[in-house]
DNA sequence: CAGGATCCTTAGCGATACTG
DNA sequence: CAGTATCGCTAAGGATCCTG
């Protein structure tokens, strides 16, 4: 049976929290940022929420608007994806992003799913403009992802790139120390948590664009 | 018995919503972005919520940083105010609000603190940029705040203004209703739920600013 | 086996009453 | 005024069970 308390407030911020604050909600939208996703993905993206409190949380943001199941193709299994409006929430999530980087971390174990690597991943990352155009196959968790530096932006795609210079295939807890780290690399490859192949340069370039930013004006 | 669950997540906005996402949270620091509050003062902005679910709240934003018990002064009474974490919430509490302002309404009878149609009167206006400086005292819900047009800007803060051109008494639901239709300011002054001192058109510009934007870039 | 629905327990929430 | 104490309610958490 699905919640729907509300503040009772006229003020705009607590009638985005009636739609978007009850527990988990928000995380959902997240996992959903960059594209659809299944049931059983979001379960594991999100291990620690309940399937009741899941499927509550599905049903209540259909509801309102904020997500879709995907058009009940014939055979597909059942897809979530965003609505427009929810794709309107990407700047609240990324302000909550900015912001919450500085919480210490929780007590493990605590999860970290490939989406949320991806869009701090995209956020955080400032490239030189003046390096070369890259495109790079990231496979992260069972899914292909497609990442694309270029003219100091970083593009985060789901799906197999029609052409890669380089390939990287890791989980996402390791894809997160390397952000940091990007020296940690070498590492990484040696025990196997890591693999490239292709242009070994270029994921160094896209690592170092979160680990040291290019100043940009601000 | 304040809340300590956590979401045990390590991306960035699950450690945000460990901090703020729990009920009333985001409300509370709502009402302080303005400025400092004391205990009652939260209670009548924010009058749905139960006095221990309040006391619990601004014990954890207290313990987490975000919020402050003012300097505990000799015989002053007690303050609640933001520290400079709580103020970089800012920008999660706006993009909130502009996502919220096409979140219908919610059924009656619903609040609407003075902060709250603040907030949304600075976010929202668009004051032509030619137009004159001007300065105004509003008195709403029994607090003077001093109002600043000033080269396309509009500037909020508590407190009697040094030197006004025009003064606004009103509450905050009258307010809210002349920010979308501003004509109706003669009929507010007619029926006593507003009135004003001074230069009356300055007060059409502000509301105007609000209800009909100067059109900017984007 | 994915995609939930059901059941039970626990803990956060809401409302009211009470106290320093 | 500024909270605390108490209590019923309901959402969250966890496990299990159903259904196509």
């Amino acid at each position: 049976m699905p919640t729907s308390r509300s503040y009772r407030d006229s003020c705009g911020i607590a009638r985005a929290l009636d739609v978007v604050g009850e527990r988990w909600a928000l995380l959902v939208v997240r996992e959903l940022l960059l594209a659809p996703q299944r049931f059983s993905e979001l379960r594991h993206a999100l291990p620690h929420v309940s399937s009741n409190v899941l499927a509550d949380r599905l049903r209540e943001l259909e509801h309102n608007g904020v997500i879709r199941r995907a058009p009940a193709a014939a055979e597909g299994p059942r897809v979530y994806e965003l609505s427009e409006r929810g794709r309107q929430l990407e700047p609240v999530l990324m302000a909550l992003s900015d912001w919450g980087v500085s919480v210490p971390e929780p007590a493990a174990p605590s999860s970290l799913s490939a989406t949320s690597v991806l869009i701090f991943l995209r956020r955080a990352a400032r490239p030189d403009p003046a390096a070369p155009p890259t495109t790079c196959r990231l496979e992260l968790g069972g899914r292909v992802w497609t990442i694309r530096l270029a003219s100091g932006r970083v593009q985060v795609e789901p799906g197999e790139p029609a052409k890669a210079d380089v390939s990287l295939r890791t989980d996402p807890k390791t894809l997160s120390a390397l952000l940091t780290d990007p020296d940690a690399l070498a590492t990484a490859c040696a025990d196997g948590s890591a693999a490239v192949v292709g242009d070994l340069p270029a994921i160094g370039r896209l690592l170092h664009a979160v680990a040291d930013p290019w100043p940009s004006g601000g």
